[in-house]
DNA sequence: GTGAAAGCGCTAACAG
DNA sequence: CTGTTAGCGCTTTCAC
């Protein structure tokens, strides 16, 4: 006495309700042509057997596979370090997806290796089109997806080649400026930066913004590079300290760097934010339990996520979208400023 | 002009190269037999002409897809909460899965509606198998996904009607007994514990690990139960004050607790560790920058997404394992004990 | 409004 | 060792 395992088949639902086979497809598929009496009779039919579709067989039909992958191009170390950045992108992006009813799927691409892998994926039309959350510009991937018509979309300002591709970030510029006109407005004379890595859009962005900041008054920029890392930060802070000790305010371009500045900081027995005040980016969770508590940039991470799959599902659909979402940034302050 | 933007087919690569598609076919999937001159007349051919195999066609026939879910079954924010513990998994399981040449499709299943969309997506055999990678003890979603005859393995020891299933978890008993041998070996006489919520697994087997622990001394255990959250760890480090002020140890549950009842302590008075000795669990990042640092459980998070993939792909492959595999824990003293 | 028939691109016997 | 031949399960004209 076996069960019945095996799946049912458009051909078994048929047979059950005495139709044919292009009769249950057009039920399954929502086609307004068919009788009532019969739709009812298939409909049954199919809840009985417990029938599903088999997406290959319609894949291979329809030429659409209804998913979609999304690409993190990182190292993995990066992807899921605790500023949350991916995994805020990736909550946003499943969220939306689901509700489009499009099957998410999940790629690392670090090495080289990756991005060919990658490329031969999408290329053999495995999926839909391609999200690419990638916080180096000049990565290639996008690009090279795009010459071969795969349909893309960029989660952090593209440059270079992909710089035409519609992308979704946050208003950097924004935020920067609010940052620096508040310390401008609490009295600070001099506004230090610590920048993050020049490779990335984000660090790039955020340090343009604040040299333009600074150009609107008449202030000097004092500049430190640092990686996004808390570590990068405290080195980076104390060159600063070296290279002006009078300065009284700094801006991080990263809250895991605030955090390694403020440590820095306590240690050259810096009042913050009495001595010294203290702006970071991202609002992560931490910057609340800082000591002080950090006034920061707040970003919409789970934003970004959700109108990058938007943004997808229009391209995909053929809309010559080249447009760009630019989402709102937010100074939130606290007691570091 | 138009280019050549259709995909070529085995046909087409059979056609330039001179040969049949079975040829092709074989060659592509690397059957060792085919003569050497014909094998290289084709694989020219298939580079020439960017060549891909379009994957539904394959799954159409082998009955195979090469993907496999990762389903998180918990609500959105919990799954990326700053404790990492999705993002860890998410990243091992990828690392694992890339190397087994196998596509990663991940989903999401906060709500009820959720585990249905699961059910019909792989109960319709669109991936070759599910990893659950729920904390809930009692999700429903294991068994039933088993019922359908579809390979399953669980992140998380499973309760309930899954029980028997694969599983990879780690060794929550051998990380408490540490923790609390440590406290009872440093002299300490009054060890309390925060306890995780009593629906989750992580919750339940630290705790009735803390208190064989204890039945192994002869202290009496004192318990107060929080959710994972930070507020909650405050709130129950209130209480457990309240209950026994002569307490001079604690246990918590989770690094993110930990660091609510450490601010609670510090509110009341106590020195961390000289009144109080605090010991979390997971050794997330945080745990480094408390004040004071924290001495936690350290658990390896991304291995256990490895081992997950592994044994997904063990299943798959039609292995009989039943076996669960348990990871070690590893106790980490920092300056809060 | 419904059915018959023709593939979608590929793999896997089975001959030769 | 290679080619021929059947489908895998579904959608989609095209007749009826």
């Amino acid at each position: 006495m076996t069960v019945a395992r095996e799946r049912p088949t458009l051909e078994a639902v048929a047979r059950r309700a005495g139709v044919s086979r292009a009769t249950v497809s057009r039920v399954v598929n929502g086609s307004t042509t068919v009788a009532e009496e019969i739709r009812v009779r298939v409909r049954r039919a199919v809840e009985e057997m417990g029938y599903v579709p088999n997406q290959a067989a319609r894949s291979l039909v329809t030429q659409r596979t209804d998913s979609i992958a999304l690409v993190l191009t990182e190292e993995p170390n990066r992807v899921f370090s605790d500023d949350q950045v991916f995994p805020g992108i990736i909550r946003g992006v499943s969220q939306e997806l689901e509700a489009a009813d499009r099957q998410l799927v999940l790629m690392m691409a670090s090495s080289t290796a990756g991005h060919e892998r990658i490329e031969r994926f999408a290329g053999g039309r495995h999926v839909d089109g391609v999200m690419i959350a990638s916080m180096h510009g000049a990565d290639p991937l996008p690009a090279a997806l795009a010459r071969m018509h795969i349909p893309v979309v960029c989660g952090g300002r593209p440059l270079g080649r992909a710089h035409a591709l519609p992308y979704v970030d946050v208003d950097h510029t924004g935020g920067v400026s609010a940052a620096v006109r508040h310390l401008l407005g609490t009295g600070r004379r001099r506004i230090a930066t610590i920048a993050g890595p020049q490779d990335m859009i984000a660090g790039i962005d955020r340090l343009a913004a604040y040299r333009a900041a600074l150009a609107d008054s008449d202030r000097r920029s004092i500049v430190a590079v640092g990686d996004f890392t808390r570590e990068s930060g405290a080195v980076a802070m104390r060159q600063l300290l070296a290279d002006d000790p009078q300065l009284d305010a700094v801006f991080v371009a990263s809250d895991l760097m605030a955090h390694g500045a403020l440590r820095t900081l306590r240690e050259a027995g810096r009042r913050v934010p009495d001595d010294v005040a203290v702006v970071g980016f991202d609002d992560i969770e931490m910057a609340r339990f800082t000591d002080p508590p950090l006034t920061t940039v707040r970003q919409p991470i789970v934003e970004i996520g959700r109108q990058l799959a938007r943004l997808m599902v229009r391209v995909i659909a053929g809309e010559q979208v080249e447009s760009a979402v630019l989402l709102p940034t937010e100074l939130v302050v606290r007691d570091s400023s």
